[in-house]
DNA sequence: GAGTGGTCTAGACCACTGT
DNA sequence: CAGTGGTCTAGACCACTCC
């Protein structure tokens, strides 16, 4: 015999599969389930719970359950990296005409509202593993929220690094007055004479810290993809590492890799 | 004034953090927990709820509730692409050495275990626009599982798609006892003489369905990795396309990008 | 059989949304 | 204000695990 929640649950699915409840649409309120189900209302509300899981419904306090929109997604690429740095050594008027958020995203330049914060850090151990250098050296963290202005949500939570004493020679790197800075890191690196050789980039899922679901504003049970790029310059040494957080219902990541001829 | 059973959740979540509570341990019995909070039992379990749902505990019937550890993850790369394209035109005996799975995972041959089936089917809208074929054009589905043999849980799930008319020329590619086949994809349309010039790979998150769950054994509130890989040959057309499912909790994808230098 | 978590009830009261 | 979902209680009974 099946678990009533769970019987209710399928008939719910069902109902929402085959279309007999769209997009949008508001279900029948918990005691009114609960009603034609002949169970309690907690027993319809492990049902609920277990569909707003799977990302078919959406509940909201005091209106109702709805069936859930898909939402639009920001499509993310790795060709960017060569875009980027064809562009890392134009002037700065030819820059400006777009930023690299713009090209990652497809969005015009007044889509986006930005946010950046410096600060200056010790390394703790495995971002000092990760770039080679010994524990306590001092980094730059900076801190970057980028998100639609027409959504109240951000669609991504950056955390950038970079070791000081590389960057410390052009005094402006050291200064968030100065972002949104056109043609974006790459561009930034090259003022100090480094110049990138490769980008590696690691993605795992992972559910979102309670912090993350605020400040993205994700649905529970909604993941969170978690990107690491580590940009290497042409002695192979590790020179920028970002943290990328990105809301998992929302994210598309397209990775291009050619292949040589035969 | 917080709500009890976020009050409930903070202080375990504080216990786990500072280590207070280790990887493995068992938490209180819900009762228990209730008693010391006094509070009722299912407001214990919302707390434990959320817990689960941050990937922090994991609860056992009939055996309580633990300290999740964090497990094992595979890695995949996309350098495994050239590397099979390479090997591709190699003898069979030289291919036979090593899969196109051990190197993506750096495991050795008899640590994993293969399932292949194939099947004709009718291109659906969604998959012909992919390949750029009309609706109905006939397309051999490869449905694979790849596990650990000493692990009960697949690692992916893999539905790979052919145009039949473009393969059927070797008979040994509609053929699924000849999996595993050595040397892998690339081999195989090498076969037929499709060179690739080109992967596409798309990756989102999203919850999944009841039957991924089932089938990668996910825990409640886990995130499943989907990802679309395109493989488009040297006059740009897409002549494999592969869907693939991976557990979120134990999948690490490595993406490298060379840059071309100024 | 003892101890654990899983399901379910019937209801009370609070918090939020819209009119 | 009416209608919705959110929190919480106090307890019953079932299912699973381990000894």
């Amino acid at each position: 015999m099946a678990k009533a929640y769970e019987r209710i649950a399928d008939e719910l699915r069902q109902a929402i599969r085959s279309g007999q409840l769209s997009p949008g649409d508001q279900l029948p309120a918990e005691t009114k389930l609960a009603e034609i189900h002949r169970k309690s209302v907690p027993t319809v509300r492990d049902a609920l719970r277990m569909l707003q899981s799977e990302g078919l419904i959406e509940k909201q306090h005091g209106r109702g359950n709805f069936v859930r929109r898909s939402r639009t997604t920001v499509l993310r690429t790795n060709t960017r990296h060569q875009w980027e740095k064809d562009r890392a050594r134009e002037t700065e008027a030819q820059r400006q005409q777009t930023g690299a958020t713009e090209h990652d995203t497809g969005l015009g330049v007044n889509d986006l509202v930005f946010y950046a914060a410096y600060r200056e850090i010790k390394a703790e151990k495995e971002i000092a593993e990760a770039f080679g250098v010994p524990e306590g050296t001092t980094l730059v963290e900076r801190t970057y929220r980028t998100r639609y202005s027409a959504e109240s949500a951000p669609f991504n939570l950056v955390t950038s690094y970079l070791v000081r004493e590389l960057v410390a020679q052009n005094p402006d790197l050291l200064d968030d007055t100065k972002e949104p800075w056109p043609g974006g890191t790459q561009n930034q690196l090259s003022t100090v004479g480094i110049e990138l050789s490769r980008i590696d980039e690691r993605v795992t899922a992972r559910p979102p810290t309670v912090e993350e679901a605020e400040e993205l504003e994700l649905p529970p049970g909604t993941a969170v993809l978690v990107l690491r790029k580590t940009s290497y310059d042409i002695d192979d040494r590790a020179v920028e590492i970002s943290d990328v957080t990105l809301p998992g219902d929302r994210t598309e990541m397209l990775f291009t890799t050619p292949l040589e001829r035969w």
